[in-house]
DNA sequence: CGAACTGTTGAGAGGCTTCAAGCCTAGTGG
DNA sequence: CCACTAGGCTTGAAGCCTCTCAACAGTTCG
């Protein structure tokens, strides 16, 4: 049995290969130079289901950009309950904001499903939003998106019912996940997650879903959550 | 007497000196050559209160910034109710979401006062964010800061009860717009926006109101505001 | 000075939360 | 591979918070 250990240097550049960074929106606008800077700078990191990749008050040495995998990012109220703010997933970016105020980290972020981030130092980010403008549109572009989700999540939270914000939720779910041949929603979530999106408690929750089963608006097998009726779920959801 | 008319080209310039442009964080970073660019192509425009500065739907030519008075950002929800966003006031910036994606407006905005705005054209923006790149990070810097009070804002509406996000709504604006030497609100809110910022109807809102007089906390005379126990009021906010 | 708007309070209804109890199921360890 | 257990899911009952509707007082402004 031979026990000497082979050097595995060749591994690294073989995972960046497959990594299809050049193919997210936000790495598309970076010259082939920018991006050979990029990848030698940056890191790949994994985080397994449920692991913290970082937490409410923490201090960033860089931004993340989810390569794979699911990110849930949440605030932690007064009572400790999370309200849920968004599901990153493949192309988003997630702790920019640290990094352009130099504060700390205003919100947590957890691995909700086996994930794959891709960690850029902040000194390099900040280069290339010096260099190249492109690339610092596209990402203001992403920040006008999230304020626009944030105004539009504001309004409806202030005005609407459970009922409604639950059917939306599911929609909006819907359109950033996706749904399979057979319409079942493509991402598994607990019913505690969803309560803490749709901005209620489990039980509340759990009883729209109900209603939308009775009403066959939906089917819930396990926890697999299957569309049935989407025209209703928008005319409730009132969009 | 003399009909004749005298030329008035000397009173564009008088009037920008006056502005104080200079003075506001986010022109702080603008080159003298810059600056006289942007005042050569940029308008002052005049709102009178409660007039409509731009409608949810509508196309932005440029970017506003707010040089004096006040500005309601809203949006109207299914019910036709308003969720009041913000109020801007001096060195804010309005209007750059739909500038930097080129998507109609989300919002609405209102003179809440007789209100004065400096409006710069998209291209001449457009051409700054490229040139200069302390001018886009401070402009980035501020869409954070919205950022954060979103998600704040958000965490607070869908976990804490009316009488909280009132008391907290109070300290906001006390932060924002500040008081005098008798802590009396420098800003005239009607307990109708007030109850549209906090996320409830007015009757409710003002019950709270009346609660936080009946219990020391405020005065209320006429439609003043005046502080009279913040630490109290800080510890209902539960901040 | 009157009309229109804003502010205030009461009563009642209903949506949502809380507390409680039991079922289900997914993942773990033997 | 199965049994077990912790965590997720579900429903019921009770009560509270908030909204709705209504009536009227106060204030502002043409």
């Amino acid at each position: 049995m031979n026990t000497i250990v082979q050097p595995r240097r060749r591994v690294q550049p073989i995972v960046n290969i497959d990594l299809g960074l050049r193919e997210l929106p936000i790495f598309k606008k970076l010259s082939e130079e920018e991006m050979l800077n990029v990848e030698l700078n940056s890191v790949v990191k994994n985080f397994s289901k449920r692991s913290v990749i970082y937490r409410e008050g923490s201090r960033h040495s860089g931004l993340y950009c989810v390569l794979k995998g699911i990110v849930k990012v949440y605030k932690i109220g007064g009572n400790g309950k999370q309200q849920i703010l968004k599901f990153a997933q493949k192309g988003d970016l997630i702790g920019y904001r640290s990094l352009l105020t130099n504060e700390l980290a205003c919100t947590s972020a957890k691995a909700y499903e086996d994930t794959v981030l891709y960690h850029i130092p902040q000194h390099i980010i900040m280069e290339l939003f010096q260099q190249n403008w492109n690339f610092t549109h596209e990402t203001m572009k992403f920040m006008c998106k999230e304020l626009k989700e944030s105004n539009m999540f504001i309004t409806d939270i202030a005005q609407k019912s459970v009922r409604e914000r639950a059917a939306e939720m599911l929609l909006i779910l819907k359109d950033e996940f996706g749904v399979d041949k057979y319409n079942t929603l493509q991402i598994t979530i607990t019913r505690e997650d969803l309560a803490n999106m749709v901005g209620t408690v489990t039980e509340s929750l759990i009883r729209v879903m109900s209603e939308f089963r009775n009403e066959n608006l939906l089917e819930l097998p396990g926890r697999k959550i299957v569309f049935r009726d989407i025209a209703k779920l928008k005319a409730i959801a009132n969009i």
